[in-house]
DNA sequence: TGTACATCAGTGAACGCGCGTTCACTGATGTAC
DNA sequence: TGTACATCAGTGAACGCGCGTTCACTGATGTAC
């Protein structure tokens, strides 16, 4: 068959979603080219038309993914604000849903070891999120402060779904990331005195 | 040959060591049974004898990382108190030397895809961070708040670690370092007007 | 309008390779007699 | 004291398997004439 205009853009965009998944469910070397082309709907041999290599895919992946959450990241910054992204952000369903969730935290730590390429897309993105936060602060921290909280609150929330990702019972669990959402609005500088519990939140 | 009381201990101690390094530095699934072995002095078939299989390996390791983490841990708290503690935890040679650093900063995100007896042994160890951290805060901290802080401060400090590692520049590095130690310490109760550069630490 | 050819996304067999694991074996030494 | 045997940590060849990557091929359709 001969294919449509746009069709192969379409199949590579297939790949990346498909590929964003799976590597954020079982990690980027757990997932093998060919089990990432079958969930795609096609054959692996083709992948090579697509993509250099594995390591090119990782890389447009970590671009592919982080577009799509600085999209979202906005949105729900003017709907909920600061404080609704840090609880959007902590909630248990992203805990138990890595597979649908922050690509950096599922995989940070095996991206540290790959390659500057790809680690410097990865960068490219924590710097988008820093600055994303850093523009929404209260205007209570002072301007020269804010970059400086802005990182300290992503790291307290990457830090926290971490952990509580590890965390063998659900009490553990939960304690981690109310914990990471007390300590991310205190940094914050949002409600200094709040309850320890995160309100519950839907989708 | 036949081998002095205490050889086998010995030589089990010496893979756990290997893995130890080797995982910090490359990752539980780059790092190939034969590879370990042959770190610690051994050919790969004499493994099984110590253990019944990689995974088995893992949560070993993971044990014996954490006895020697938490022994250090009270060491240094003794000695430099809770912010000599996250100053070093923070400082650059942690950043760029994994394999001799925290296990946990090391590979959360991948051993949270582990098994759960894997996971349970991280875990262990999370729990006791948090206890001995929650010990060394500052009487100002209200005791019904001193374990959301602990847990706060330490996924401050392990994000913070992930963030500079996967940084493709010195500045950014640097910058997640800084941002951590500040926040770490504010969440602590200590220093909150503390100026945004670490001090120059030795080992 | 009809025919021959070019295009090119996708196919699937095959490659060399390293993985985790198994197992028959080695050989220095302790023990039984 | 001397000899035969048991022990057991470690050896290294071999297993089946899945990996990333290559490449000759397919076949539906667009294009040239």
């Amino acid at each position: 068959m001969r294919y449509d205009k746009g069709h192969k853009e379409n199949t590579r965009r297939h790949i990346l979603e498909a590929a964003s998944t799976r590597f954020r469910r079982d990690g980027i070397e757990a997932v093998g080219v060919a089990e990432l082309m079958s969930d795609a709907g096609l054959t692996h041999g083709g992948f090579y038309s697509h993509f250099s290599s594995k390591e090119d895919l990782v890389r447009a992946t970590i671009e592919h993914a982080a577009d799509g959450a600085r999209a979202r990241f906005r949105e729900l910054m003017n709907d909920a604000g600061l404080e609704g992204w840090i609880r959007r952000y902590l909630r248990p369903e992203h805990r138990d849903h890595p597979e649908r969730g922050c690509l950096g935290a599922a995989l940070v730590s095996e991206l540290s070891r790959h390659s500057a390429t790809t680690k410097a897309a990865v960068s490219q993105w924590t710097v988008k999120v820093f600055d994303d936060v850093a523009a929404h602060l209260p205007s209570t921290i002072p301007r020269q402060k804010r970059r400086m909280v802005a990182v300290g609150i992503f790291s307290t929330m990457i830090g926290a779904l971490q952990l509580a990702r590890v965390a063998p019972d659900a009490k553990t669990a939960d304690e981690a990331l109310e914990s990471g959402i007390a300590c991310a609005l205190q940094l914050a500088g949002l409600k200094p005195q709040s309850r320890l519990q995160p309100k519950a939140r839907t989708s």
